[in-house]
RNA sequence: GGGUCGGUUCCGGAGCGGUCAAACGGGGCAGACUGUAAAUCUGUUGGCUUACGCCUUCGCAGGUUCGAAUCCUGCCCGGCCCA
C-alpha cells in the first residue's frame, strides 16, 4: 500500500480526521487500541481488513495495544445483537485468546504489540468504581445506540448488564491511555463512549478509525450465521473456493481491502468489470490466489489454484481423496454415514433420491447398492465431498 | 405485587383436542443451468426402517381425555400496561 492510502484505503471513517493527522504529523509513536472478546475464536478475512490497517500503522513506528476482553466477553457485545450470554470458564477464555492471537499475529507484528488483559484493571474494580463509571453515562445516551434502541422499541429483552458493555470498553481506553482506537463500523458507538469517558476524566480523547465491514461471499454482511465467511484458518483449497464463490459485485471492494494492488489498479479492475471486458472469474482467481498466499504461503496459493482448476473447471477428481477402509461389504447408505458424507441414514437416502450421490462417476439410484472392501471406488456426494473406498 | 399477552422444528412464524413430524417464508443440502459464480427453476430439510410402520420432538413438571403442540394445575422465562 502506498503511504497516502493510510487514512483512506479500506477505511470507513476517521474521527476526528484533522486531529489524527496532527498527531501523526507530530511524529510520536501512537498507542493503537484494538480489543477483542475471547468468545468466538474464528476470525474471518473481514477482520483482516482492520488488522492490515494496524500493520500499516505499525510499519510507520506505532504501537499496537491488544486488549483481551475477558470481562466484556462475559457480557457479549450487544452490537452484534448476540443474546447468547454464555458464561465462559477461565480455561475457555485462555484457550480462545490463544487461538485468536495465533490468527491476529499472522497479520500484525508481534514485536510492536502489547497484550493487555482486562482483568488487570477490572479484576480489582470496586463497586464504588463501577458506580462512578455508570454515573457518567445516561440512559438517553445508551438509547442513541441503534441496537439498543431497536431492541428497546421492539420489546426484546435488554438487560442493564448489556448497557455495561460500552462502558467497560470505554474504560479500557482510559486504562491503557489509548491514542487511537480501531474497530469495524459496528463498533462506532462503543468507541465513541471511550472518547466521551476520556474527555470527562480530563484525558485527551482517543481518535477513532473505523474500517468497513465487508460483505460475505453472497453479498450479505459477512457473518458466521450466514455461512458466508472466509475464515483465516481455512485450509488453502477451501479458502480459495470460498473466494471463488463470491458474488461479482463485491470483487472491487475485496481488491481494495484485501489485496496489495495499488489503488490505480483497483480502479482499472472496477472499470473493466463494469465494461464487461474481463471475465470476473479470472479476476477472482487472481484475488483468491493472493489472499491464500497472504494467510498461508505463495506456494499454497498456487497449489490451491491448480486444485481448483482441476476439480471445478475441468471436473476432474481432486488429487487428494480421503480414504475410507472397509472390513466387509456394506450398503452405500452405511458407508456414507460412517464416512461422514451424510449426517444420518435418512439423509443419505434423501441424497440418493435427489441424485446427489455418485459411485465412480455413476449416479447411485438404489439404496441397495453395496460397496466392498478393496473396491477402490470413489463415492462422491454433491460437488465437493469425496471418499475413496479401500 | 396486580393485569395481560406470549415461549413451536436451524431462524422467523402458523397451528389452538384427532386428518401434526407439525402450514408458510428464510436459511441449509441436493439436482438443472453455470464461471463451484450470482440470479432462476426443481426436490428435500427429526431419527430408525427396502417398505407397512415405529420412536422422539412444540419452555419445564404433573393432570384431564380413547387421543394433547392444542384443555387444566403448578413452576420457569420474556414483552406490554398499572403500582
Amino acid at each position: 500500500m502506498e503511504p497516502n492510502d493510510l487514512l483512506s484505503r479500506g477505511v470507513a471513517e476517521v474521527i476526528v480526521e484533522a486531529e489524527l493527522r496532527q498527531r501523526l504529523a507530530a511524529g510520536k509513536p501512537l498507542r493503537l487500541k484494538q480489543g477483542f472478546d475471547p468468545t468466538k475464536p474464528d476470525m474471518h478475512i473481514g477482520h483482516a481488513v482492520g488488522l492490515r490497517k494496524l500493520r500499516m500503522f505499525q510499519d510507520l513506528g506505532h504501537q499496537v495495544v491488544l486488549i483481551v476482553g475477558d470481562w466484556t466477553a462475559q457480557i457479549g457485545d450487544p452490537s452484534g445483537r448476540d443474546e447468547a450470554r454464555t458464561r465462559l470458564t477461565a480455561d475457555e477464555v485462555r484457550q480462545n485468546a490463544e487461538t485468536y492471537m495465533e490468527q491476529f499475529f499472522r497479520v500484525v507484528d508481534r514485536q510492536r504489540t502489547e497484550v493487555r488483559w482486562q482483568s488487570e484493571w477490572f479484576g480489582t474494580f470496586t463497586l464504588e468504581q463501577a458506580l462512578d463509571l455508570t454515573g457518567r453515562f445516561t440512559l438517553a445516551q445508551m438509547l442513541a445506540h441503534e441496537t439498543f434502541r431497536k431492541r428497546y422499541d421492539s420489546g426484546t429483552p435488554l438487560t442493564i448488564l448489556e448497557l455495561m458493555y460500552p462502558m467497560l470498553q470505554a474504560y479500557d481506553s482510559v486504562a491503557i491511555n489509548a491514542d487511537v482506537e480501531f474497530g469495524g463500523t459496528d463498533q462506532k458507538f462503543n468507541i465513541l463512549a471511550g472518547r466521551e469517558l476520556m474527555g470527562q476524566l480530563g484525558m485527551t480523547p482517543q481518535q477513532v478509525l473505523l474500517v468497513p465491514l465487508i460483505p460475505g461471499t453472497d453479498g450479505r454482511k459477512m457473518s458466521k450465521t450466514f455461512l458466508n465467511t472466509v475464515d483465516i484458518r481455512m485450509p488453502p483449497n477451501e479458502m480459495f473456493g470460498r473466494i471463488m464463490s463470491m458474488s461479482d459485485e463485491v470483487l472491487p471492494l475485496y481488491f481494495e481491502v484485501l489485496s496489495h494492488r495499488p489503488m490505480s489498479e483497483v480502479a482499472t479492475i472496477r472499470q473493466s468489470l463494469a465494461e464487461g471486458s474481463v471475465n470476473p472469474r479470472d479476476l477472482k482467481m487472481s484475488l483468491a490466489r493472493e489472499v491464500v498466499a497472504q494467510f498461508h504461503s505463495p506456494a499454497d496459493g498456487q497449489a490451491a489454484e491448480e486444485a481448483f482448476i482441476r476439480q471445478f473447471v475441468n471436473r476432474e477428481l481432486p488429487e487428494v481423496i480421503p480414504e475410507h477402509q472397509l472390513d466387509a461389504p456394506v450398503s452405500i447408505i452405511e458407508v456414507m454415514v460412517a464416512a461422514a458424507l451424510a449426517a444420518s441414514k435418512s439423509e443419505a437416502r434423501r441424497l440418493i433420491d435427489g441424485g446427489g450421490v455418485k459411485l465412480d462417476g455413476e449416479r447411485v439410484t438404489s439404496y441397495e447398492q453395496t460397496v466392498s472392501p478393496g473396491a477402490n471406488v470413489v463415492i462422491q456426494v454433491g460437488r465437493r465431498k469425496f471418499i475413496r473406498i479401500i
